[in-house]
DNA sequence: TATTTTTACTTGACAACTAAAGTAAATACG
DNA sequence: CGTATTTACTTTAGTTGTCAAGTAAAAATA
């Protein structure tokens, strides 16, 4: 079988996002742009791996990564804030992952209005499946930088975290 | 007026991906987590001002920064290679870009098959009101790290960026 | 207690994106 | 030259995601 006519990005040399920084941009701007170019690279990199080897996006596997972390269920609105992802979004993707019986919805003791979603124990056995397997791909696209380099990353990208909510908050309470 | 019910995830307290990351795990999986997670929220952050300022999505905003940034015209092929997404994608946004005046596709001189693609001038004028504000976000967004951080950041990131992409094609050459 | 506000989720419309297959021009090569 | 391959783009189908508005339960407040 020859190879496809559209490459997926992760196959394509990132001349990149950061094409867009001259030299007489901030410097801000051009780390933002390297950073996302950085992270669509390893993303589309996991997202092609997922689906190859285990028929799966990489919406579902995070989903799934979340619940089997918090294995007493987490409530949809939980889920949310942990992916980064709005409610509707969510509610869209337990419904998907239901129906493919990875996840259930429970009744919420604590609370009426809402459900607690749960991996039944089809979705704990697919996830666990995967689960090793991702870390690995993961070490393996950090291994070219050592592991100071990558608690340096960790550490800047904690001091940047910080500053940036700061200004979420904020911003959400002018508004 | 009062504030949302659905708070856009850039409001949210980024309990986050990283909680998929436990202290067992390998230092690369939580630096990618976090990385993950700044990103997305820059990301969001960004979106939601460029929609409330501006009234435009960051796909396209990018779209155009591309273009801006070679006045000549791109070939499509090269805006997906930049943006990094798909060929599909690509065409989707030039025909919505085109409807509205922004860009325009014009006959490849050197190459029968494609197009080349240009801002318009009211495209231009567009990005150019818009770009200026948007740098001084990302420097506002940045500005927890200090310069020597930022610095610091660009440089690990540049390491991390050469190792995923001589592996994404390292894969390509296998497949 | 009654009313207001917030929280939790759903829905609907639509934008953004991928993957896979299709068309046509350009290029490589036997 | 002629065939095969690659490149450039489009199209279709389907997933992921946002945003805004709606419903209902819970919490706050008067």
């Amino acid at each position: 079988m020859r190879t496809h006519k559209n490459l997926t990005p992760a196959a394509q040399i990132a001349t990149g996002l950061e094409a867009r920084a001259h030299a007489s941009d901030h410097a801000a701007l051009r780390g933002w742009l390297r950073m996302l170019s950085c992270t669509r690279q390893i993303e589309t990199a996991i997202r092609t791996r997922l689906r190859q080897r285990f028929g799966i996006t990489l919406a579902r596997f995070d989903f799934l990564a979340q619940l089997h972390r918090h294995p007493q269920g987490l409530a949809m609105s939980e889920i949310s804030n942990r992916l980064m992802v709005t409610g509707g979004n969510v509610t869209g993707l337990t419904d998907e992952l239901a129906i493919e019986g990875l996840v259930a919805r429970k009744p919420n003791p604590a609370d009426a209005r809402g459900t607690l979603v749960k991996l039944t124990a089809k979705g704990k056995r697919s996830f666990e499946a995967m689960a090793h397997e991702h870390e690995q791909w993961v070490v393996t696209l950090f291994s070219a930088l050592p592991l100071n380099g990558q608690a340096q990353l960790h550490g800047l990208l904690g001091t940047l975290r910080i500053g940036v909510e700061t200004q979420s908050l904020l911003k959400q309470d002018l508004q």
